[in-house]
Formats: structure tokens, sequence, C-alpha cells
DNA sequence: AGCACGCCGACT
DNA sequence: GTCGGCGTGCTC
């Protein structure tokens, strides 16, 4: 006889705990799942096995007995340690954790397995001889595998530098000591080439690719074949990282400073951490790859966190492409009011008289309006935080989306005098049309979320554009992701200005990786390519340092803005949300846990929490909501955890008509 | 989230 | 007197 604590798979947050049964199998196990009878009807419910004991803890006046044990699901140790540590980091609870480890589906009801690339030949392959940078950057991560210890590496090469064939050799090495590799890649569908390639090398029968578009029962059928031990390599995106392996000793995350790293579901984890957390239990190797790290993961390396390894030349050779920023203030003077400017026009003139293709971005219509100095380009932003401030127009006034900060937008540029102050943020989608006026005898095309919310549809875009069917392309952050098309001659980043100037301390480490990567799909076949960056700042340092393709400098500048700020890496920023049907319950509830965070702290801690306001896109889906952003100094965050782990075991006592829902560090505080 | 217990108003 | 309203509180 044994007594089971287990976690049982219900909704609500009051049942969030662990419940004690007893327990007649003696084989009973951590990580198993079983059926339990729960509640005064005795409701039969799913439960997960998070501790087996010989003794209850404590009396039960009405100690229950389990049932019956789904054989097929069960978890390693390993994973429910994984658990406990996912529910303190980011506030979920037992059962959103242990839904990451478990296939959402059932057993697929036609009774074989499938595995849809069984029949995917991957391109044969002759394994290529290393360039000797390739060599010495590989040395190190094989040595940790080899001597199965846990270590971390940032691999930071350039585009083009062979990245790729680095993670390869080091996942044949893992496998070479008889243990598996987790590949995670920033977008799945954007990543047939990679999977093309291992799955060429060593073979579909060893590699199970989750993607989203698997059905739940080809999911369970692949996470039974993970399971089973049948696979060595698993490539996904980032929920990936919870593959139910039991020998992990690779972890590669491709792309590093990609946001889809950064769940924005329940439970809100970050890749990395997780990643991070099951290699220190398996003594495993963490390898980062990016040609543009994030600004905390770059710190980390020179802190030596993470053992940095660096790729500087270019595979084969290719110049990178001529990079040049057009000052939008001199097109105004000069009467260009348009949308392209002159030496952009030009360009794509001559790039489409030369046969060549052309990309136009367009970043992220900005969800906030920003107000700026069209003749010397200053932006309003806010004193204490450095970030852009929104303009409101209901009251008329900028606002810091971080303190609170406002003010009224001046009549004229305090800087110049100028009258030209113009509120910027939309209007971009304009591009478009204005660029169909000019060039009207080519092929246009747009990509994004919009166009490829329908199936198949990036694909096909992609493909047209590929065969040259398509001469200009205009398109988001997506057309960026790692595309490699030997015929563009043109990339126009249309303006900068807007990724510059959303309300984020990371806005100027996302132009600078953006502009990075957009210049990456330009010239990649035999020529150089020409890449034109618009800009109403155009000596901003994010800009000119990407333009002039200077990782290390750009990483000098921003780490002093960071630290001088106090944002990421000195310090993790909360973000929670307050959510309600009713405005005055949100504002109340969220100035309720403001005044207990308060409490919690010293003096002069208070400084660190912001005081609540109204979410910038405070109403939606007919839910109002509040944001309480909490700027918590490095080492203090495990205190922070569990000062809102009880003000909201307390505030679950008082039953509330809101939500809260925490995020560290977010991708975006919206 | 369910589901039962419980303490007040209109029915056979 | 009792059938049922859904407010309140518990679930090993």
């Amino acid at each position: 006889m044994k007594y089971i604590n287990v976690a049982i798979d219900n909704k609500s947050e009051h049942t969030d705990t662990l419940y004690t049964y007893g327990c007649e199998d003696d084989q009973v196990r951590v990580g198993q799942k079983i059926r339990v009878p729960f509640g005064l009807g005795d409701r039969v419910k799913d439960a997960y096995v998070f501790q087996v004991l010989d003794e209850p803890e404590q009396e039960y006046k009405r100690l229950k007995f389990a049932g019956e044990r789904d054989p097929e699901i069960f978890l390693t140790e390993e994973i429910i340690d994984t658990c406990l540590w996912m529910k303190r980091r980011y506030l979920c609870k037992y059962i959103d954790a242990v839904k990451c480890f478990t296939p959402a589906g059932s057993r697929s009801k036609r009774g074989k397995e499938r595995n849809p690339y069984k029949d995917t030949q991957g391109e044969p392959q002759n394994i290529p001889s290393l360039t000797g940078e390739q060599k010495q950057v590989l040395e190190p991560i094989r040595q940790g595998l080899v001597q199965g210890r846990h270590r971390r590496f940032l691999l930071h090469g350039v585009t083009g530098s062979g990245k790729t064939e680095v993670y390869m050799q080091a996942a044949q090495t893992c496998l070479e000591q008889q243990r598996q590799v987790i590949m995670l890649v920033p977008e799945i569908s954007l990543t047939k080439q990679i999977i093309e390639r291992f799955i060429g090398r060593f073979g579909a029968e060893h590699i199970a690719v989750l993607h989203s578009r698997l059905s739940l029962g080809e999911r369970y059928d692949e996470w039974r074949r993970i399971r089973s031990g049948q696979v060595s390599i698993v490539i996904g995106a980032r929920s990936a990282v919870f593959a139910p392996l039991s020998r992990i000793g690779l972890i590669i995350l491709d792309e590093e400073h990609e946001a889809t790293y950064k769940s924005d579901m329940t439970p809100k984890y970050d890749t990395v951490e997780v990643a991070l957390k099951r290699l220190q239990s398996h003594e495993g190797v963490l390898l980062l790859g990016s040609a543009t790290p994030g600004i905390s993961t770059y710190f980390r390396s020179e802190e030596g966190i993470y053992e940095r390894l660096e790729l500087t030349s270019r595979y084969n050779q290719v110049a990178l492409p001529q990079v040049s920023v057009v000052d939008m203030r001199t097109e105004l003077k000069d009467g260009n009011r348009s949308i392209i400017s002159r030496p952009l026009y030009q360009a794509m003139k001559t790039a489409l008289e030369k046969k060549k293709q052309i990309i136009l971005f367009l970043n992220r219509r900005g969800y906030s309006t920003f107000i700026s100095c069209r003749e010397c380009g200053k932006v309003l932003k806010c004193p204490d935080c450095g970030i852009s401030l929104t303009y409101h127009k209901e009251k008329n006034r900028a606002v810091c989306h971080y303190c609170g900060y406002e003010e009224v937008p001046p009549p004229i540029c305090p800087d110049c005098g100028s009258h030209y102050i113009r509120y910027f943020g939309t209007g971009t989608e304009k591009v478009e049309e204005t660029v169909r006026e000019f060039f009207e005898n080519t092929t246009i095309e747009r990509l994004d979320l919009d166009t490829t919310k329908r199936k198949g549809s990036i694909e096909r875009i992609l493909n047209n554009f590929k065969k040259g069917k398509i001469h200009i392309l205009i398109g988001t952050q997506l057309v960026a992701k790692g595309l490699d098309f030997k015929n563009v001659g043109l990339v126009g980043i249309i303006s900068a200005d807007v990724t510059l100037n959303i309300p984020d301390f990371r806005s100027p480490e996302r132009t600078f990786q953006m502009i990075t990567q957009a210049a990456g799909r330009a010239g990649r076949g035999d020529e150089t390519g020409t890449v034109i960056i618009q800009s109403y700042t155009p000596d901003n340092y994010a800009v000119q340092l990407a333009a002039a393709q200077d990782y290390r400098e750009f990483y000098e500048t921003e780490i002093q803005f960071r630290k001088y700020m106090g944002y990421p890496p000195y310090s993790d920023l909360i973000q929670m949300v307050f959510a309600s049907k009713d405005e005055e319950k949100v504002r109340a509830a969220a100035e309720v846990w403001y005044e207990r965070i308060l409490h919690h702290l010293k003096e002069d801690e208070k400084q660190h929490v912001f005081r609540p306001q109204p979410a910038p896109m405070s109403k939606v889906k007919e839910q109002y909501r509040y944001c309480l952003l909490i700027k918590c100094p490095q080492g203090k965050r495990r205190a922070y955890s569990e000062i809102l782990d009880s003000i909201k075991e307390k505030e679950k006592i008082k039953k509330k008509e809101y939500t809260v829902t925490v995020d560290i560090n977010p991708y975006s505080f919206v």
C-alpha cells in the first residue's frame, strides 16, 4: 500500500494543489498518469503522480483510492521536477506545467502509427569538410558532449557562416555518445531546408519533427515514438523543448534572439530557461546560435555564463551588401512627401532594369502612435524610462507606458522649434498602393499576417517569388527569417522609425536585428546586394551600427543604456495584467495588488514597482485590462516570485471577478 | 470548474 | 408544511 500526491487535471485555480490518495498498486511511480475519483460526486479525473509515499503526511477523514493507471503516458522524474520548477518560476498551475510535457490528443483511431516525414528523402549528403573556424568552434562543444558535462555555448556567427553545419556535426557527436538531441527553430514552416538536411544526414527513422500542422492523433503518436526511445533527434518550434526524451545530450536553439522562443500563452515560459533547467539534470550541452544575439544573451557570454564562440567569415566569401541610410528629413525639405524616398525609387528602378528582385520591409504597424518632428527627427521620450511616449487622443496627452508619466504634447518641436510635429504609427500600409502607382508593369505581392492566415499561402507566395514570378515582395519581418533567395538585388526598409519607437526598451535591439536580418536577404547569389534604410533619425546608433554591420559596437552602446536605466540584463521586468468585464473591478484589483506588493518591500525597494495603469489596448474582447510593471533587480527574482505567489494565495480566498497573468520579461508590453 | 449543502419565498 | 431559488464553500 502506497500513498500518492497527485496534481488533478482541473481547470480551476482552486484545485491547484497536490491531493493525497491511497494506491493499492505498488508499481506506482512518480510521473505516471492515473485516474482518481474527485469531489463530492467522485467524478473520475486524470491526475499525475508527483510524489509516492509509504505513509500519508497527515490524517485524512475521507481518504480516497486511486484508480487505474494510463500505461501509455508516463513522465520521468526529471520532467516532474521541471514542472515544479515551472510552477514557481512562471506562477502557473501544476497541471499547466504537466500539459507542456504530455500530448494533448489521444491515441489515433486508425490504430497504426504514422510518421509524416517517413517519405521525405531529404538531401542525401556528403558530409562537407569544415573551415578552420568551424573546426575551432566545434571543438569545445564536442569536448562537452564527450565528457558528458553541462556546458552552455553562444555561437555568434554572421549570416552564411555555416552555423547549421556546426549544429549537425555537434548532433553527430551527441548521437555517438548514445544521447539525444533537441533542435529548436523559431518557426517550423520557414525551416524546411534545415529539416531536409537533418533527415538527409541522420535518416528519417531517428528524427521526429513537431510542427503545428500535426493533428492531435499524429501528435500523440509522435510523442509515443519519442518516449519509446526510437527517436534520437527532435526538431521543432519552442514547445519541442518539452520532448519526452530520457537522455538529452544537446539542445540547440537556432536564431536564439527570436521572439517566438518566449511563449505567449500560459505558462509564459522562456525556452532557454526551460532548456537550461532540463540540461542541468541531464548533464547536457546548450548551444545558442545567432547572427545578432540578444543583448542579454551576449551579456551572459561576456560574464562567462555562456562560452562564446565566433564565426566571422561567410562560407562562400560573398561580400556583405552595400547598406545606405536615407535621411527622410532631407526628402521632406526637398519637397518629397511620399513614403518612398528618391534614392529608394532610383534603386528600385535600377534593380528592375537589371531583372533583379526587390524586397520591401514594412515593419509591423505600430499599435501606438509616437510623436516626432519631421524636420529634426526628435521623438518625444519618457525622461525616466527612456522609451517613446504614446499619444492618447482622448485626453490629448503623451503617456509613458512603463511608469505613467504624461505631458501635453508641445505644438512646436522643443529642440528645433519646427511646426512639423507629426503623430506616427499608422499609414505605412499605404506602401503597397504607392509602389503600385510608381511601378505599373511589375508584379507586386504582399506577405503579412493577413495574407498568410490562409494555409499554404506563405509557401505559395514564397515559391512564386523564388521562381521569379513576383518582382517586388512587400512584407513584414516574416520575410526576413532565414530565406535564401538568389536573385534579390535590393532590400528596402521603408521606415526604421516604426520599430525604433515602439514603446519598449528593446526597440533599438529589435531594430538592429531587423536591419541586419533584412540585409542578409540581399545579395545571396554571386553579386553584392544593396540595402536602403529610410529613417527620420538616420543618426540613431541602432540604425547606424546596423548599417555598418558592427554588432560589437552596438552591444557596447546598448548595454550602457540598459545599465543606466536598470533594464535587463540588469533586472527582470515583471508584467502583471489584470482583466475583467467590470472596469471598476480591475482597477480596484490592480490597486490592491500594488499596495500589497509595496507592503512586502523595504522603503528603498518601492521605486521598483510602478503604479498600475490601463493597458495600452485597454479593452480587448469585452475585457478591461490594467497593467502593473515591476523592475525586479538582479538576484531578487525568487523573492518577488514568492511575494506574488503569497498574494495570489490570499487573493483567491475571496472569490474575485478578475484574472491575473504574470509575464516575466515579456516580448511585448501590450 | 462542478457539486452539494443551506436558508428564504410561492406552491400542492 | 415542502419544492426549489442559486449564494457559499469544499474538493485528498
